[in-house]
Formats: C-alpha cells, sequence, structure tokens
DNA sequence: TATTGTTATACTCTATAACTATA
DNA sequence: TATAGTTATAGAGTATAACAATA
C-alpha cells in the first residue's frame, strides 16, 4: 500500500474512532444537562469569570455564537453575565455553583470515555499514540491552511 | 504519568488533529458548493440510486434528517428523486452528472487534506497509527455504549 | 398494521450584517 | 473611530411527533 494510501486509512479509523468517542461523550453530557460547546465555554471559565470577546478569541468563534452559547448556559443556570466595573460595554460570564458542579460533571465524563476508549492500550502504544499525533499536530502548525484561491 | 492520564492527553490530541482536518476539509468542501454529510451521501449512492429509508439506516440517522440532506443536494442540483418502481411509497435518490463530478472533486479533497495531515510521517509512524487505532476501534466494537442509568 | 417519507416544530451550532452603548 | 455585545436573519445538522400514501 502506498503512502498516500495509509494515510487515509489512518485518517479514517482516526476518523472512526473520534465519533464514537464524541458519541459517547455527547450523550453523557446530555444526561447531565450539557452539550459538548457548553461544556468547553464551562471549562474556560475562571474565578473571576471571562469577557465574551476572550470567549469568542479563545474558541475562534464568531461573538454571535458566543451570546448564543452563553444564553443557553444562562438559561440552564451555569452561569451568569456580571458588569464589568472596568469597562461598561463588557459583560463577564461567571460560573455559578450549578456551572461549577455542572463542569465537574463533565470533566469526569470525558475521563471516563477517554479512559473507556484508550483504557486497554499497552502502555507502549499509548506513548507511540501520543508522540505521532503531537508530531502531526506541530505538522498541522507548520503548514497553515492555504487560503482559498484567488483566480 | 499514570495510564488514565496518557489516555485523556491522548484523546486530547486525538480531538486536536480531528478538529483541524475536519476544519480543512469544510473550508475545501464548501469551495466546492458542498458539506460533509452532503458529500457522506453522495459518496453512498451507486449507480441504481437508493431509497432514502436505506440511507437512513446506513448513516444511523432520522428520517427526517435524510429530507433535510437530500433537499439540500437536490437544491444544489446533485441529485434527483425518483419514483420506485416497485414501491409507489419509496423515492430513490440518483446521482446528476453534477453530482458525480461533486463527488469526485469531494473524493479528491478529501485524500488531498489527508495526504496534508498524514503525509509527512515516516512509514513505521502511520503503521503504528494504524494498528493503534485499528485496536481502539475493535475495543470500542467489544465494548458498547452502556445505556443510560435507569434510577 | 407497518413502512416511507412528508410537514410541522424545535433545538444547537455556526455565521454575517446592522445596530447600540461605550471607549 | 474602534470595540463589546446585542438583535435580526440565515443555514446546516439533528431530532420527535403527527400525518398521508402505500404496502
Amino acid at each position: 500500500m502506498s503512502s498516500v494510501e495509509q494515510g487515509v486509512q489512518a485518517a479514517e479509523l482516526l476518523l472512526r474512532v473520534m465519533k464514537r468517542m464524541r458519541r459517547r461523550v455527547d450523550d453523557a453530557l446530555t444526561e447531565h444537562g450539557l452539550t459538548l460547546p457548553r461544556a468547553k465555554v464551562l471549562g474556560a471559565l475562571g474565578d473571576e469569570g471571562c469577557p465574551q470577546a476572550a470567549l469568542a478569541a479563545h474558541f475562534d468563534l464568531a461573538p454571535r455564537t458566543v451570546t448564543e452559547l452563553v444564553d443557553g448556559l444562562e438559561r440552564a443556570g451555569y452561569v451568569e453575565r456580571q458588569p464589568d466595573p472596568d469597562d461598561r460595554r463588557v459583560r463577564r460570564v461567571t460560573l455559578t455553583d450549578d456551572g461549577r458542579e455542572a463542569h465537574d460533571r463533565a470533566a469526569h465524563v470525558r475521563s471516563t470515555v477517554m479512559d473507556q476508549v484508550f483504557g486497554d492500550l499497552p502502555d507502549e502504544d499509548l506513548q507511540n499514540l501520543i508522540r505521532i499525533l503531537t508530531r502531526v499536530n506541530e505538522h498541522l502548525d507548520a503548514n497553515p491552511q492555504p487560503p482559498p484561491a484567488q483566480g
């Protein structure tokens, strides 16, 4: 098999693993009243909260998208929007006690699923996997996405 | 580092690689008038077309979702709905010539991106990656998702 | 009765554009 | 002028429920 074909095969296996992992995390989070994007937002909130623009930058999302995610979390009672004393345009998103609990549950869900997925790999394979994926990520860093053709 | 922590680290790397791969494929498909789910549907259509229920079963989607995807492909001129001579309830989804071309472009996009992502890995790493991911998939097969708790 | 695919409805994630309040 | 976040609008993906046509 050629190297390109092997690359495609690896990518397909990766897609398959990811889809199943994602599905398991999604289902478990749903039972805990969360979605993956919302759980990530909870995870990004420190103790002092965070302006929405910082979330947009951190997750590379449009401001409107952050409004949507924060709306959902606020409806669920997991965050509150609080005024920023230094800049009246800013609304700081802060965790409620329920939000902190939800975040802890989400973290537990995540590590449980990761263990379900990778738990039976021998240490050597796990280390190899980490090394190879790190290399792939570095390759992606070094080869940014080409912009759309202009012609 | 514990094995569980390594599992979490591997999962995070995997998520990161996947997200970037997915983003590149998405962007390239957008330039070709497609989305990932729609491209997959195109790929599943043989020469004789396919009833929508078969697509729903194949991709594990609700019938309503298939209606939506096929609507989009039909608007783009990539598929047509044709009556089934044997069962008047059934609408067979068939590729148009444009649809065939779009599918070919999508396949090319996919393998190009896969090569961008994995193309610089040494053969040994690629083979290891394939072996390890195959094992993970087998582990997932052997450990189906537990149903939601009933208490 | 069961199946195919629809309309009706809804939720989430994502986005752009126009706008308000503020800096 | 520029920034933060909103409303308005849109499109994609996903779903359930009710329904019509057909088997």
